[in-house]
DNA sequence: CGTATTTACTTAATCGTTTACCTTCCTTTG
DNA sequence: CAAAGGAAGGTAAACGATTAAGTAAATACG
């Protein structure tokens, strides 16, 4: 690898003068920066980041921490695609983007923070991962630059998909289409699940619809079974729902596969919702309605935010930053009439 | 950050005896290298990697090239999963993996060999990219230790899933069901759909079936609409096929479409199958048969024979491994009577 | 017992950059 | 014309590790 060193011997200055020549500092003449840059160039001289990072402690290099413990953030639609979007983002700005982990290291095991600080990250996002463990908590009071994806901490940067807005849509959207019987099968319990839980009752409140206990079930995310299973429990009540909300629209297929098996039609016989809006989704008839969550928008504020706070730290807001989904109008909601209030549903 | 010349002071030894001891090196006393070890423990030290790598020219980092021009990897099941499973295995070995790619640094844009060296990882895997482009061919060729995924270069380690096993595999699955009429909607041109269309003939040829030509369309991967296109073409022929493969399991669901449209059953009045075994073509019904590629045993491949080579480039074999999938047997695919011979198909 | 070897460290150079602080040599200016 | 200031570049230390080579003391050996 060509060096600065030997830029330098070919132009007969010192290495002082290159670096200065290639970083444009103005006391060097316009003639040798030149001639400086042109040899380089020539050479075929790039920087080593190594060398740089030790001096000037800025690596170019952000982490991202995508470690559920549950599952990879990679195998999952929504976190890839946050993160795809992220990574051009911070690419567009000169920043390279390194998985951030916790295992072995020839000196042991490290925790996150300990990974950071060694590898020298200038940032980091925490997109997926266990929020609740003392190496995150311990990360993110490090006072490292970090944003965090759909979970708010105290004084740390965040952007949030707009939960609480989203169900709201997609409620508002399926009660407009004449449902008044709608049941929602929630998933695990996190942040997340509470926002959208108590949007959903809130939002049920407000549009005068009672929805009986028995509507509200629990399946975990993107487990086609369990919502198969709560679907069927929904659909053998006594006043089964018209219309089911899944926790995600992988759990949605799994409660479509129990329509399909019994001969109900979506959205004839039965209306059913999504969450998230993942890609499959759109292309499969009948396609799902659901509330599309826009990752484009959350990675690329992601990848800005922290950026931002890695090169203004001064005057960057520490802020949470509200990113909005829209309903994605698939076939999957019938429209019906209105014939049953929800007087009619006993609670 | 603690340095091992602030463990140094503590200790009352040089700098050198911390790093020996550290490193357990075997010229260090007992009893010192303990308590220097036990000492960096309590201030919390972990090793610089920028000072390490500029000395030792080892990162413990591997790039993974993941920028295909049509799409990211990321948002890509397959190489999604291919990357997780390899994400595990080199961390696992102490490694970190970092995108490579070709945007703007400090010092302008670097291609991506000049990005590699410049952040001094220690071997590339190239998974997801222009494999034609010249930037790649100077990557592969500079040295680096690398691997590149389904794809062949000279002297050039691979590892390819099993292309035309796996269409054979496919292929005689669907004969054993008792079809005779089957069609093949192929991907866009590419070595791995070359693979799988030549092996597509020739298992044909084996089993004795003659496969008109206008059995054999052309929809890129992963578009359902054009999948959506080429069933039309098929279904609306004289004699149209009893069973359609389509380029992947994506697409899969676009011809699914229009089956539904139709009326069809699947698999009653129509087969067909997929290709890849992504995940959620397990968990719709009628669950698509597909030829599931090992993407744990790809991925895991991946990153063994980089660290391999990493790691002893004189003993590790410049080589080829084949990673075999298998039929995932859904139920997309019906037993029908084998009661037209490959005879009555008009050629 | 004197020399050779081993043990346990220390010294100092080095990796490739950056940058504070000099040093020259000019150009101004009163 | 002397003093001051600016322009252009050089010197050398530093970032945090690694490691070849050196050294002093302890041990082994004939």
């Amino acid at each position: 690898m060509v060096s600065m060193k030997d830029i330098s011997a070919v132009c007969g200055v010192s290495v002082a003068t290159v670096s200065k020549a290639l970083n444009d500092h103005d006391d060097i003449g316009k003639e040798t920066k030149k001639r400086i840059r042109q040899v380089a160039e020539e050479m075929g001289y790039f920087p080593n980041t190594a060398a740089k990072m030790l001096k000037t402690h800025r690596s170019y290099n952000v982490g991202v921490l995508f470690n559920h413990e549950d599952y990879s953030g990679l195998t999952h639609d929504y976190y890839a695609f946050v993160l795809d979007s992220m990574k051009n983002t911070v690419e567009e700005k000169g920043y390279d983007i390194t998985f951030v982990n916790t295992s072995k290291n020839r000196a042991g095991a490290m925790s996150y923070l300990e990974h950071c600080k060694s590898r020298g990250f200038d940032g980091v996002a925490i997109v997926c991962t266990d929020f609740y463990s003392p190496e995150i908590l311990q990360l993110v009071r490090s006072g490292i630059p970090a944003v965090t994806l759909d979970h708010l901490f105290n004084n740390v940067s965040a952007v949030m998909s707009n939960n609480v807005q989203g169900m709201q849509d997609l409620l508002t959207y399926i009660y407009k289409k004449g449902h008044r019987r709608i049941a929602y099968i929630h998933g695990a319990d996190s942040a997340v699940t509470q926002s959208r839980l108590s949007s959903f009752y809130r939002t049920a409140g407000q549009l005068d619809l009672t929805i009986p206990d028995e509507y509200i079930r629990m399946s975990p995310y993107r487990d086609t079974k369990g919502a198969y299973r709560e679907t069927q429990y929904l659909l053998d009540l006594e006043k089964p729902p018209t219309c089911i909300i899944y926790p995600d629209d992988f759990s949605a297929f799994g409660g479509y596969n129990l329509m399909q098996e019994r001969g109900l039609r979506v959205p004839d016989d039965i209306s059913i919702a999504g969450y998230d809006g993942i890609r499959i989704a759109r292309h499969i008839e009948p396609t799902l309605t659901t509330l599309r969550q826009d990752t484009a928008e959350l990675g690329r504020q992601v990848g800005e935010k922290l950026i931002s706070l890695i090169e203004h730290p001064k005057t960057t807001l520490v802020e949470t930053i509200v990113v909005e989904g829209h309903v994605f109008e698939g076939n999957s909601v019938a429209e019906i009439n209105a014939k049953s209030t929800s007087k009619d549903v006993p609670s």
